[in-house]
DNA sequence: GTAAGCTACTTTGTTAAACAAGGTAGCTAT
DNA sequence: ATAGCTACCTTGTTTAACAAAGTAGCTTAC
């Protein structure tokens, strides 16, 4: 059974696909990358581990199928080191770790965040209320 | 003559193309449609007025080649409507200007940046000095 | 002991937004 | 008339998130 409800078209408005906003999913390019980066710096973490973390920080539902091609680019990349290691109960699991290369990307991100961030943060303030009274 | 020079990797750490970062083309998916249809919210715009402001509220650098594309489908999408004016000086220009719809859209996304940014910050917060010095 | 369910990782194909690049055309000044 | 600016539009490329589907180890229930 397919899940793909009614997309009623391709822009801001809309909408549930499978249950999830599909907006968020275009608000988060390039974000991901740089929270996963980011908890990892925190402490080492695996693929499944980011998935319950990032929930915990509010960006819920996201999915496998997004987390694990970004840990593969960024070790691709040598942003972050893998290695496997047994777990007490489960299946062995896979510990991210940062590299050096990946600490300056995550330095860079933050940075780059800040730069998005401000100009959006004026212009919402100073557009929101322009049409007045909701 | 191409203007494309050594794309070096695909992902956070780079970098120039063609004189402007990259990463900021991922971190900007779907948040300068919200940010013109709020600009737009003030006082009605045109296009090129458009990158011009972007660019005041420093968000510099942003291509007409993303802006009109994002115009046109907004106007699809009936968020916004055009009407053509003459200039004092130049060409007509076509201002737009939201829609109900539109303003709804741009509720809508304000209050889904919100839902980004404050999970982000605190994934940075916490995360951005784990590492420690620097 | 085997079936169900959870943990954990991986891959493929689709969708959509930003952008570079290139183009058209009106208006102004030289 | 021709150069330069204003203003708009379009095509093709790149890339990230995601759904969906799959593999396999481990645990618990029966």
């Amino acid at each position: 059974m397919l899940n793909k409800v009614a997309i009623i078209s391709t822009s801001i408005l809309l909408y549930k696909v499978g249950g999830i906003l599909s907006l968020r999913s275009q608000l988060l390019k390039g974000i991901l990358e740089g929270c996963i980066l980011s908890i990892i710096n925190m402490q080492p973490a695996y693929g499944y581990e980011l998935s319950v973390k990032l929930q915990q920080f509010g960006l819920s539902d996201v999915s496998e199928g997004s987390i694990y091609p970004i840990l593969l680019r960024l070790q691709k990349e040598e942003l972050i080191k893998g290695e496997m290691r047994a777990s007490e109960s489960g299946p062995k699991r896979k510990y991210y770790k940062l590299t050096e290369k990946g600490y300056e990307a995550l330095q860079l991100f933050t940075h780059h965040w800040e730069l998005i961030k401000e100009p959006v943060d004026n212009i919402i303030e100073q557009g929101g209320n322009a049409h007045g009274s909701d």
